[in-house]
RNA sequence: GGGCCGUUAGCUCAACUGGUAGAGCAGCUGACUCUUAAUCAGGAGGUUCGGGGUUCGAGUCCCCGACGGCCCA
């Protein structure tokens, strides 16, 4: 523990005290059998004289957040899971012990309190204490009670002190469960299976991303934390599995931002025998669901102060059409490899030899495109070259069927028909490999292994990428990643 | 990785061009038996993020570093 300031010097003082006249600082059994929201509940509009009628005695428990004191009373705020309940203490309605505990009592301390209910002259319901038992002391102040915590470092290392003194985050990190309950009910009740699959595998595969190295001991190998879970969930629907999901942390080795947390939350789903044009509307339906479920069910979300409507069908462009119609670049620099060169040198990035025509189109279409995709917009029909484990197009073989998902300028999904011809697998991992040699780190692994299941013959299917903490931020309101993530990575606080 | 901004009492914030670092809340003492940002009176609380420099004198100016925020790559 740091040096201590005047206020914990005069807590830990006041426990010693409470200690040596017999009062347990942290005692063990208490029942506690009412919760505050249950008694807001019944009787939040019970009127004053219906309660004088009762004799019936509530017991709470709560965290003390408000105290105010007066010569023979104190009226104080107990906070349980969410809920404030007023107590009133009245020294000649309760037993000495109870009361002289109750004068010595700080905010933040953790109480249990026995009593009937009735209304204040204010008509606010309040419990009367008959009774008072000390729980749990604390010895370090909360934030002030009116500013509360506004220092974002403090609110992300300590988020227990945020969730305790910020309503809006504990209600955001409530929408964040009710949320991924929703997909995984929307999930299950199509009939997809949930499963779990490596965290740590011998080749990081799925995604263009670095990953994080870690080491076995005893099996002396190398491992890599996933970057995605897209190549084993692909190996079960050749197990027969026919559709499946994941939902669980990915590990991207990348720098840190108001979008991007090293550790982030991905939903994974594949449907055999549908094609990416399925999950179109499969896509639309599940963020309607999750609207019913957190929005009121509105399909209006409020987001940053734009309103994102989320009625369907949603808006559709192919990534070729949509660079010339939203992003204003020529067709001839779309269409012509050397004009895009040209256009992305007069952008401000560097054209690079190695990078094909498709991978500098993608970069264009992030600067130029992406940020203006406000309203939900599917993009469909990728260039091969950046979609490396995505079906051909059978019409164009430059092209492939995926679309991506972009709502309020940001990517949230990705989804495409699955390449399951082994044959067609293996020359686009060849084709990685060579862009791996030439420099590009992100670029994919060879996995024989997988090459060995789409060989035993994978079913046609789909299969999309969510990113879950993007959906959060979307219908929470907030603004960075790192405040739907309990606790966000940073680096370590020094003098600890 | 680069640019800009921030870091002052437990919390929220002040401190004009360099001149003895303040307030509110919390906490402490006292008064007060229906208050709710309770009220009233009194008193206490500081490594101004860390290190170096300029200066008679640095929270303030300069340099280095730490952590954080925003923007960019």
């Amino acid at each position: 523990m740091e040096d201590l300031n005047l206020v914990m010097r005069e807590r830990l003082k006041k426990a010693t005290e409470l200690e040596q006249e017999g009062v347990a600082l942290f005692p063990n059994r208490y029942p506690v059998s009412n919760r505050i929201k249950d008694l807001l509940a019944t009787f939040g509009s019970s009127p004053a004289e219906e309660l004088e009628g009762q004799t019936d005695a509530y017991t709470v428990a709560g965290r003390i957040v408000a105290i105010r004191s007066f010569g023979k009373s104190i009226f104080m705020h107990l906070l349980d899971s969410g809920q404030k309940l007023q107590c009133y203490i009245q020294q000649n309605q309760l037993d000495e012990e109870s009361y002289r505990l109750s004068k010595k009592l700080d905010i933040g301390d953790i109480i249990r309190v026995q009593g009937p209910l009735f209304r204040t002259r204010t008509n606010e319901l309040t419990l009367l204490a008959k009774e008072v038992v000390l729980l749990s002391k604390n010895l370090r102040p909360l934030p002030e009670k009116y500013h509360g915590l506004k220092d974002v470092e403090v609110r992300y290392r300590q988020r227990y002190v945020d969730l305790i003194v910020n309503d809006e985050v504990r209600e955001t990190f409530r929408k964040r469960a009710e949320i991924i309950q929703t997909v995984r009910r929307f999930l299950m009740d199509r009939g997809f299976l949930e499963v779990e699959t490596p965290m740590m595998q011998p080749i990081p595969g799925g995604a263009t991303a670095k990953p994080f190295k870690t080491f076995h001991n005893a099996l002396g190998m190398e491992l890599f934390l996933r970057i995605a879970p897209e190549l084993y969930l692909k190996r079960l629907l050749v197990g027969g599995f026919e559709r499946v999901f994941e939902l669980n942390r990915n590990f991207r080795n990348e720098g840190v931002s108001t979008q991007h947390n090293p550790e982030f939350t991905m939903l994974e789903f594949y449907q055999a025998y549908a094609t990416f044009e399925e999950l179109i509307s499969l896509t639309e339906e599940l963020f309607g669901a999750v609207a019913m479920a957190v929005n009121h069910g509105s399909l209006s979300v409020p987001f940053q102060g734009q309103v994102i409507d989320l009625t369907p069908p949603w808006a559709r462009y192919r990534f070729n059409e949509v660079l010339v119609e939203i992003g204003n670049i020529p067709r001839s620099a779309v269409e012509d490899p050397d004009q895009t060169m040209k256009l992305a040198g007069s952008m401000g990035f560097e054209p690079n030899r190695l990078e094909g025509h498709g991978k500098l189109l993608t970069k264009i279409f992030d600067l130029v495109v992406e940020p203006k995709l406000i309203q939900p917009t599917f993009i469909t029909h990728y260039p091969l070259e950046v979609s490396p484990l995505s079906r051909r197009n059978e019409s164009d073989p430059t092209l492939v069927d995926r679309f991506e998902l972009f709502v309020a300028g940001k990517e949230m999904a990705n989804a495409f028909s699955e390449l399951n011809d082994p044959r067609d697998q293996r020359e686009r991992f060849l084709h990685q490999l060579q862009a791996r040699q030439a420099g590009d780190e992100e670029a994919h692994l060879m996995d024989e292994d997988y090459l060995r299941a789409l060989e035993y013959g994978m079913p046609p299917a789909a299969g999309e990428g969510i990113g879950i903490d993007r959906v959060v931020m979307l219908f929470t309101d907030s603004p960075s990643i790192r405040d739907v993530i309990l606790f966000p990575h940073l680096k370590p606080e020094k003098k600890m």
